[in-house]
DNA sequence: CGGTTAGCCGCTAGCGGCTAACCGGTGCGCTAGT
């Protein structure tokens, strides 16, 4: 009844969405939370709303800068100002300022990366943090153990900042990753708030190609015949900027690519097409995604198979947040998982790599503790990739516990031991692909939830009848005034600017 | 694994065809040099 009034005084809004108020009572219990709502139920408001209730100031973890700047975007929309995302959007002079006045802020958002500079976290320190909120929490799961390495220090981040009251938001976690989040944020006793990550609204197909070709040939025939817009997924940036060309070529004219390669002008200037109804198809890598509130996605294609179920569910939950009916198509040809597999195996060193590095080591008699200082040489020496070094860094990094007391095969069976999650969930998204059962059925038990109804189009084993999914009349968006492109990409720079 | 490309051979002067080698996603912050 409180919190309604606060919600309706801060928010304008009359009603709470399922999973808000349950997360924010939890919250103002004192209690960490882990919290896993369904896409679209407005998470943000879970940390905003306590914001106000709260004595000391809100900080974010967020995993994209361009996710921060929309936030304190819509914040200061809102009429909030005393928001900031701490990042290296910030000139040097910008970020020494902000850092100085940081009393002044009651929402601070921050990249995992900028928490983990010293100084950075000292000053946070003396502000006393009253909420810490990591926002897209499954990243520190996904990307932590190798990609992204400071989201796996974010509980060491959490202490030095005096381990603050904390809530984790994420729209897809399997019991497992949630027990990692907790792990990994140290958090000792946590409260879950969880929603069924189902979405009746989509159905769930697959289809068999036996070539490339055949593939393509399939995936131009279905945007033509589905009511869009929609988005396909692609493991590789190249294949999906070809077919990109190769749809315009068949006649859909607004058909565009987008990935990590682009340039950033590209990047948001397509993001916003899409988002206003400009495109009638993205081609896409997984780097698509987040951050992008699309009510009416109406069809997602998986052109290859992601890494992990996580992924999957992810992608085509980018579909139907209107909750009107939508198509999930993932195209299967036999040995798309090999790519999957050696994306997998590319990210982490080898054992050659290995053996060159500790051969280099032994021959220069480098001392352990100079290693890091010689990352850059020891890259090129060894071939190591920028993702490939922070493995070991982040292995050598842990030494120093040791006493420095390195070996060769440790090291390995590290390496070995991190292949073999990989692997296993690229075998999990596998079988998923292969089984006969019911594809919604399935997936929901991997969350440890059970079916309870299933909505009709359900999925392709218990059948699905695609005419409910063609497009019937010429969209209307597409008659929208044309917009001038360059200005529209001039105004939303320009609105980055000013914050 | 499967798609692309560079390079070579062969037969006849530019191009077809073959093979071997190579590559494949996600982002933060910082620094050097324009």
């Amino acid at each position: 009844m409180e919190l309604k009034r606060y919600l309706k005084k801060h928010f304008k809004f009359e009603e709470f969405r399922p999973g808000q108020e349950e997360t924010i009572e939890s919250v103002l219990k004192g209690k960490h939370t882990i919290s896993m709502l369904p896409t679209g139920t407005g998470k943000s408001l879970c940390y905003q709303l306590p914001g106000y209730l709260v004595d000391g100031p809100v900080l974010i973890v967020s995993p994209l800068l361009s996710l921060m700047q929309d936030q304190v975007e819509q914040m200061m929309a809102m009429g909030e100002k005393r928001v900031i995302a701490l990042n290296s959007f910030l000139s040097p002079q910008q970020k020494a300022k902000a850092l100085e006045e940081l009393e002044r802020f009651r929402f601070i958002f921050i990249s995992p990366e900028m928490l983990g500079i010293e100084s950075v976290l000292n000053r946070i320190r003396k502000v006393s943090v009253s909420l810490f909120v990591v926002d897209e929490a499954h990243c520190i799961s996904q990307w932590g153990y190798d990609f992204r390495p400071d989201y796996l220090k974010l509980g060491e981040f959490r202490e030095k900042l005096g381990q603050p009251l904390t809530l984790a938001l994420t729209a897809t976690a399997s019991k497992e990753v949630r027990k990692d989040i907790a792990e990994k944020l140290h958090l000792g006793d946590w409260n879950e708030v969880v929603y069924s990550v189902d979405r009746p609204a989509i159905s769930l197909a697959l289809e068999f190609a036996s070539t490339f070709q055949d593939k393509l040939d399939r995936t131009v025939e279905l945007v033509k015949y589905l009511k869009g817009p929609g988005i396909i997924y692609f493991s590789s940036k190249k294949v999906a900027e070809q077919t990109a060309v190769h749809m315009r070529e068949k006649g859909i004219k607004n058909a565009m690519a987008y990935h990590g390669g682009l340039d950033s002008e590209s990047r948001v200037l397509i993001q916003q097409q899409f988002i206003n109804g400009q495109l009638d198809v993205v081609c896409a890598t997984s780097a698509f995604g987040m951050g992008i509130n699309k009510e009416n996605v109406r069809y997602v294609i998986h052109f290859h198979m992601p890494m992990q179920i996580e992924s999957y569910l992810q992608e085509i939950g980018r579909a139907a947040r209107d909750g009107r009916d939508s198509i999930a198509i993932l195209i299967y040809s036999p040995g798309d998982e090999q790519l999957a597999y050696q994306l997998a195996e590319g990210e982490l060193p080898d054992q050659y790599q290995i053996e060159r590095l500790f051969a280099f080591i032994i021959d220069n008699q480098i001392v352990y503790k100079d290693l890091a200082d010689r990352a850059e040489e020891l890259s090129i020496i060894c071939g190591f990739t920028e993702i490939q070094w922070r493995i070991v860094e982040d292995y050598l990094s842990n030494l120093e516990a040791l006493d420095y007391k390195i070996d060769k095969q440790s090291l390995l069976q590290l390496i070995e031991n991190r292949l073999e999650v990989k692997n296993t969930k690229i075998k999990k998204m596998l079988g998923w692909v292969h089984t006969k059962e019911c594809k919604r059925k399935v997936i929901l038990e991997m969350f440890g939830e059970e079916l309870q109804e299933r909505p009709r189009n359900c999925c392709i084993s218990c059948g699905i009848d695609i005419d409910h999914y063609k497009e019937t009349e010429p969209s209307s968006e597409q008659s929208l005034a044309a917009v001038d492109w360059k200005q529209e990409l001039a105004s939303i720079l320009l609105m980055r600017e000013r914050i």
